[in-house]
RNA sequence: GGUCCGUUCGUCUAGGGGUUAGGACGCAUCCCUUUCACGGAUGAAACACGGGUUCGAUUCCCGUACGGACUACCA
């Protein structure tokens, strides 16, 4: 009999959540949906000097933006609850006395200062890993060299303490890894990793191993950076007694930068210009703040499908996944193991992708809420005409409107460059005389009509089309490149076409 | 420094003892379009290096180089 597949995502909220965690997170919701298990959402606040307000709420969001919505979370607890660990708090202490008890585990009562002496004593020998291990606390102050009835005394007195782990002198540890494969470390090169602080607050290291435990978790997929602690875990369960249930792990590759090397950071972004978080954050006590995703107008199933595909594939050559599809497809055994570089140019593609596979409707909103804040009011009729003008040719939704402003705002002034080049005698010609021709019109003026009307006239007086049709964008539109001329010539109606020529011809330099 | 992890076009990657090393983004050129895009076509572009093993290695093994993560009473 099979267990059911539960994995977790375990963020602690320090501030706004980083878009690699957004992906590790990717990875368990996919993995869980594959196979028909469940995705959990723990908050890892067991570091109060770190808690950050509002960071919670924004994790919330993120997920919820996305889609990647927990089965079970603080806000929608399953029956393994609590989901937040400073909940939690008041069970820890019996798991990690449980290990004391069974010689696993000792008291340690070093100041801090005691603890950095160590260090400098150690150094300065030239010990190159000073650290608290199987050697050096022989010579701390600790339930293993204190006598016995001293040590519960200072228990009793409420001297402050910490609970640390006896990792053992000689062992080989080995544990399998979904990604790597078999990884094997020495006891040796591991540390007595403090499990309980002195505040009554577990670390992570014992919060995880007691919380996975109880929440029946089978997969700890998480970022690479917790592989050298992998070791100790592996350790605990041993400790524990619960090798029979211990997770499988998968240590997900790294985000990099996108030039040079090393992690991808919230510098970056802002060195070259985009988010690194999925939602904007702000911070009002700290001042800082951070630009998101969503506020960039990125769609959310462009950023999953880009997310999805750093760091694993589905093995053949398709590259629009839907959610579902993703579910469908996704296997760890496909995740790479090098780390991937965060290229921000395919996020863009990736977006235009799904930008124009929304229906004009769904976009027409868009347009209207961006017109908005032009102090613009359109109606969804014309935001519909704006969208299937300019849906093919934008990356984000708001410059659909940005190019067509034009068209509710007639342009009072006109690109330099492209009227220096562009507005000569035969456009002018052609222009007037199509104003002309405009001014006196009646009938249903479309595209077609308008495109006709033009050619006509240009004929007349033996000017070729494609000479002028820059000069002609540009005293209607202002600019020189745009939406298709005609659509907008017949959305502007002829009259309105008209008065724009004229003002431009009056208004641009009379060419020789 | 130590431990662990990694290395295929600029980027994301497929592949895997014998291949013209495939796709996508980006880039370039051309076609379509009497404008601008979309689209289509084409092109340039990669197995880090050195040793083995083998008839044969980009693929397996070992080194080297380079990169990364970790090395807290943070997660």
């Amino acid at each position: 009999m099979s267990r059911e597949i539960r994995v977790r995502f375990a963020p602690s909220p320090t501030g706004p959540l980083h878009i690699g965690g957004v992906r590790t997170a990717l990875y368990n919701y996919l993995f869980a949906k594959k196979n028909q298990g469940k995705f959990l959402l723990r908050i890892e606040d067991t570091d109060q000097a770190r808690y950050v307000a509002g960071a919670e709420e924004y994790i919330r969001e993120s997920l919820e933006w996305l889609g990647i919505t927990p089965d079970e979370s603080p806000w929608n607890p399953g029956n393994v609850g609590p989901y937040r660990q400073s909940e939690r708090k008041a069970d820890y202490m019996q798991y990690a006395l449980d290990l004391v008890e069974k010689g696993h585990a000792y008291y340690a009562f070093d100041t801090s200062e005691e603890l950095e002496a160590m260090r400098e004593r150690l150094t300065a020998a030239r010990v190159v890993q000073p650290q608290y291990n199987s050697i050096t606390r022989t010579q701390m102050k600790n339930s293993l060299t204190l006598p016995e009835d001293e040590v519960k005394a200072r228990l009793a007195s409420g001297e402050p303490y910490v609970i640390r782990v006896k990792i053992p002198r000689k062992e080989e540890v080995r544990f399998h890894d979904q990604i790597r494969g078999w990884v094997m470390v020495h006891t040796s090169t591991l540390d007595d990793k403090v499990l309980m602080k002195s505040d009554g607050m577990p670390t992570y290291h014992l919060a995880n191993i007691v919380d996975d435990h109880r929440m029946g978790i089978t997969h700890v997929i998480r970022g690479e950076e917790w592989l050298p602690s992998a070791p100790l875990h592996v350790l605990l369960y041993k400790y524990f007694g619960w090798e029979d249930t211990m997770p499988e792990f998968a240590h997900l590759p790294l985000l990099l930068k996108p030039d040079g090397n090393g992690k991808l950071s919230k510098r970056d972004g802002d060195r070259m210009g985009f988010p690194v978080f999925p939602l904007d954050w702000k911070n009002e006590e700290t001042g800082d703040s951070a630009m998101g995703f969503r506020e960039q107008e990125y769609l959310p199933e462009a950023l999953l499908n880009f997310l999805a595909f750093l760091g694993w594939n589905p093995g053949d050559e398709r590259e629009l996944f839907t959610k579902e599809e993703l579910v469908e497809a996704f296997s760890i055994e496909r995740i790479g193991k090098a780390g991937a570089k965060f290229d921000i140019a395919k996020a863009k593609w990736y977006n235009e992708q799904y930008l124009r596979a929304r229906s004009n409707a769904d976009l027409a909103d868009f347009v209207i809420e961006a017109a908005k804040k032009d102090e613009v009011e359109l109606d969804s009729n014309k935001a519909e005409a704006i969208v299937s003008l300019t849906k093919e040719r934008v990356t984000f939704p708001g410059e659909m409107w940005t190019q067509c402003r034009f068209l509710v705002n007639a342009p009072k002034e006109f690109d330099e460059q492209v009227a220096s080049k562009k507005w000569n005698a035969d456009a002018v010609a052609v222009l007037s005389a199509y104003a002309e021709k405009l001014s006196k019109f009646e009938g249903t003026y479309d595209s077609e009509v308008a495109k006709t009307l033009l050619g006509e006239t240009a004929d007349e007086l033996e000017i070729k089309l494609g000479k002028i049709m820059q000069a002609v964008r540009l005293a209607v539109t202002g600019v020189g490149a745009g939406p298709d001329l005609m659509e907008i010539f017949a959305i502007l109606g002829a009259g309105e076409v008209a008065n724009r020529i004229q003002f431009a011809i009056k208004n641009l330099p009379r060419p020789e």
